[in-house]
DNA sequence: CCGAATCCTGGTAGATACTG
DNA sequence: CAGTATCTACCAGGATTCGG
């Protein structure tokens, strides 16, 4: 399945014959986030042409990334999720998304924030070292996109969709404003006062959070 | 330059778009063993056709990773090298590196060595907790490429060809005979005996590479 | 409605030839 | 040495269609 080669007995080269195609690193993050139906990925993924992401599977597939998994009789869906060798490339797809985040200056015209960038965005940006205390859980919303994190234990997990019972909740107006909260880390006294930056919860846990995510 | 896009305001997206086409990053890859002239470039990726090096090295330009420089007079050549972006993105390479080389079982009919990817891979596979002990150089040969690799104070920095004066000396007729070495990590006896491993230097100093390089 | 396959168009990669 | 030019083949993008 994978036609186009390099011609290298190298690492990176066969790394990049498997995931280097467009959109495949896109699929992959949203799948790392759990496993997703053909239809949460379309939606994930707003501009991936359907054909594409078909291919796209397949190859995943193919190459032992990913796997397509016929749900029990009730659900009676389809859904895809990584393989442990697939999972196993997030410490790259990390610290390729740290890298690329420097140049994140202003949404571009028609660029959106998407559950799964946010989630992995958090993922990207939570320092173990800033996270001692005791657990808590908080709500992120950006732009309308809710997502939430559990800190348990000093582990972080994140998923799409609003938090049971957060002891923190963080809702920015644009995606900017969150993003300045874990770029510069000092408390947001502007982004509060001009409405761009809402919280509900306890001043200490914004502190943490501040503490907990840096980019 | 970026024409194709992702339509996400995210890190990934925008590190995508700027080494996610074809070639990109090995090309980057070459560049972060050194600055590299037009025609280094196409020796170290020999299956690259010269308009795509053209097109891809315009590209890094204007992404801000790479620069194109034309030496002073005695030498009146050209050479790309990284700016400190562009060589900031090598942890997110390693990484690629490391998890691609999970597949790398037998070399693919036609697949070469070449010396960059051979200097890369022992930065991939460095360990800086097995580099405790006294500074050595060392020259590694395999399948004709030779690259060196010199260790002080416990920083490790590789480049091609030939070590001025090695304390150790490993030869390889195979890609598979090394990768073994750095793979299991035990005593090469096997590899010794057969001749597909040549050792030239104290035996320690071999105990000592095998520690310091493990996939 | 979900999960695709098919078709068409245009752009990008690959191969080779050529040039300042 | 350091590229450009040209041509072909393939892949991505977009729309539509199709089967369960």
């Amino acid at each position: 399945m994978v036609t186009r080669v390099y011609g290298q007995f190298c690492g990176l080269a066969r790394a990049m014959e498997m995931i280097g195609e467009r959109w495949t690193l896109l699929i992959v993050r949203n799948l790392l986030i759990g496993p997703k139906r053909y239809t949460d990925l379309r939606t994930g993924l707003p501009d991936i042409p359907t054909n594409i992401l078909s291919t796209r599977l397949k190859q995943l597939e193919q190459c032992g990334l990913a796997v397509r998994r016929a749900l029990p009789y009730p659900e009676r869906a389809v859904v895809y999720e990584l393989t442990e060798y697939g999972r196993d490339i997030e410490p790259a797809l990390i610290e390729l998304g740290r890298w690329g985040a420097r140049t994140l200056t202003e949404p571009r015209s028609g660029e959106v924030v998407t559950a799964e960038s946010l989630a992995m965005s958090l993922r990207t940006t939570f320092r173990p070292d800033g996270a001692l205390g005791p657990d808590f859980g908080c709500e992120v919303r950006v732009a309308g996109v809710i997502v939430h994190a559990d800190l348990a234990d000093a582990v972080l997990t994140t998923c799409p969709g609003p938090h049971p019972g957060p002891d923190l909740i963080i809702e920015s107006r644009t995606a900017t404003a969150l993003r300045d909260l874990v770029r510069d880390g000092r408390w947001p006294e502007d982004a509060l006062a001009d409405g761009s930056l809402h919280v509900e919860g306890e001043r200490t846990l914004l502190e943490r959070f501040t503490m907990m995510f840096r980019l």
